[in-house]
DNA sequence: GAATTTTGCTAAAACGCTTGAACACTCCTG
DNA sequence: CAGGAGTGTTCAAGCGTTTTAGCAAAATTC
């Protein structure tokens, strides 16, 4: 065999003499002849197998070979012998939309690629049939693994086509204990953490505004704000709770209402209603922190960061997320079938907290 | 390499003779015997080919036999076949990490996908060395093409190895021309928007506060906002144009040279300018709109959306960047080499500017 | 110096699919 | 009824790798 001949110069197209605009498709095999070896022992020397005897210096010269084409092996034929490919597949359903989410495509990103795995991302908006269509092309790809994420931390059901695949759960849950591997962020820690912000200032009266959405995040920041009390002696009382929705109108909205608790500090559900609420404190002549302190949550960098004074907050560990369940797909990280992994959320102090107490 | 080996669980490492847990593994040529036809009929059958002539009944034979045994094409087999992959390669030196700029990838892949193709992303941080590996690997991967793209509108300069697959300029362009097919927001149009939202609010003596720092954007937003004045029949004023960094403080911080320009509307160079003049002219007793217009850009959601009043801004385009970039790429879109696309930057009006003329 | 081991390399069979050429029919057409 | 035209299907040659078994020559052993 060993078919076509081809003109001298480079770039090869088998069977047709037409040039192709891109150069490259350098196989093995040209290597393999300019080195004067077969293509085995260049596939050899690539590969570095340790148990493979090659001469130095051969291996020199088909280095040299490899150098002097430019040779790229091609990936899709590696596949094909091997039967997966160095692809992690992550479907989400809106990460790339939301903005802060998206810290999770990043962090899935930087750890498959510490490990030699490339990301094959699609986005869903939720649409049921999008997902299947993107779950099977990642099949078709024979990828490593699926890392299925929601923009939000929620429960979900896992799509009967996932199954097909090793997959992980990010930032999201399946309701039916023991179904899936799945890394959600520490809501209760970080409700815990955001208090004791607030507990560190001085602060003993301190209210919480939730969120009225009912949400995993809802439960679990209420448990964290009680369990820091309860950990500084301070009784639970449910009157310090407000309920808001948990945007910027809501933040707002519950002014009033804090304000007749008399608080010297408050924790909010999220950054967004911190963000109101610092609109609403401001118009009845209150400043921040010295009148009343604020901690918010999920430390979205834009709001938390930049507000006047800069809000101190409790970091939605997304990179994190992304990574972990990367680290979970490839078996280098614990992964219990029982139970979501879970993420810390890490205080991340500011000046809307004074560092004193007012008291 | 490919080192631990695990009792019989599931996940199948490969070389043992462990099962896999998921089944799948079916070829064509299992489908091909289940039907009683060969591999041929059944891939003619797949592929739908319009001149391939098939009896009714073996194609319904196949079609049975398919989704009996649940077969999945295997793409990399395909791929290895055709020569080129149905990928389109991402490689982004910072969008997944910038939350707005992620609506880049959001728009690529929904328009890649809508061509059948799937999103390759690398995050590359703007490290070199990263990039270089990214788009080796993208090129091993046979894509069909690569989207190169940053995080804000910039001059960049080509790697060597870009060239050797078909690329477009995301947000990005290349100082010699006819270098590179290239994509970028229209800053000069938007600017001129942006300027027209104050226009059309019954504004003559409009400032604008600039960045510091060059860019293509600085000097493009300035154009436009020169650009309005002049069909509008205004005298450009340079002393209405002032210069700040770029962000929250910088606009705080330009508050009081704003207000010795005693001008009714204000043009920022961005939102988080904005956010900070908010502030600033608040801490002065004044309110927006009544007291001073303001517009700003980019409309990073997060900010303009929710500030209060909310932000009158113009967008930046992220999505359509990168749905155009695809479009670019797959030929379906002009693509002229000797200057980039520019993609319009719409207006967004908000309550930032009074509808009525304040005069 | 024969037997054995080690070293260096290659042949060739996969991997799962596509595709043009070829084959075997059945119908027409004149 | 021979020759041509359709029609339905299969053959077999790739696509670019990896990998195992095996071969020949060189080195080592006794």
């Amino acid at each position: 065999m060993i078919s076509q001949e081809r003109e001298s110069g480079n770039a090869a197209t088998p069977g047709v003499p037409v040039k192709r605009t891109h150069v490259h498709p350098v196989t093995l095999r040209e290597v393999a002849e300019l080195a004067g070896v077969s293509t085995a022992t260049v596939s050899l020397v690539i590969n570095k197998k340790k148990n493979a005897r090659i001469a130095d210096e051969t291996r020199q010269r088909v280095t040299e070979a490899i150098t002097q084409l430019g040779y790229r092996p091609n990936a899709m034929a590696k596949t094909l012998v091997s039967g997966t490919s160095k692809f992690i597949g992550l479907v989400a359903d809106g990460v790339a939309t939301t903005p802060f989410a998206g810290q999770i495509i990043h962090g899935a990103q930087d750890e498959a690629w510490k490990h030699g795995y490339a990301l094959l991302i699609a986005n869903t908006e939720g649409n049921r049939e999008l997902e299947k269509d993107a779950i099977a092309m990642m099949l078709e790809y024979k990828v490593r693994g699926i890392l299925y994420s929601t923009w939000f931390h929620r429960p979900t059901d896992i799509p009967e086509t996932l199954r097909e695949s090793d997959f992980v759960l990010v930032n999201c849950f399946s309701p039916e204990a023991g179904a899936a591997r799945a890394v959600v962020p520490d809501e209760t820690q970080g409700g815990q953490s955001a208090t004791e912000i607030l507990l560190r200032g001085g602060h003993r009266r301190i209210a919480f505004i939730n969120a009225t959405t009912p949400a995993p995040a809802r439960d679990g920041r209420l448990q964290g704000y009680k369990d820091a009390l309860e950990a500084a002696g301070i009784p639970f009382d449910p009157a310090l709770v407000l309920e808001a929705y948990p945007d910027q109108e809501g933040g707002y909205g519950a002014t009033g209402q804090l304000l007749k608790l008399e608080v010297g500090a408050v924790y909010c559900y999220n950054d967004r209603m911190a963000m109101g609420l610092y609109d609403g404190l401001r118009e009845n002549g209150l400043s921040i922190p010295d009148d009343i302190a604020v901690v918010g949550f999920d430390n979205q960098e834009v709001i938390a960061a930049h507000l006047r004074p800069p809000l101190s907050t409790v970091s939605l560990p997304h990179y994190e997320l992304g990574a972990a369940g990367v680290r979970m797909l490839l078996g280098l990280d614990a992964a219990p079938l029982e139970s979501a992994v879970k993420i810390a959320c890490p205080p991340v102090e500011r000046a809307s907290v004074a560092v004193h107490s007012p008291a």
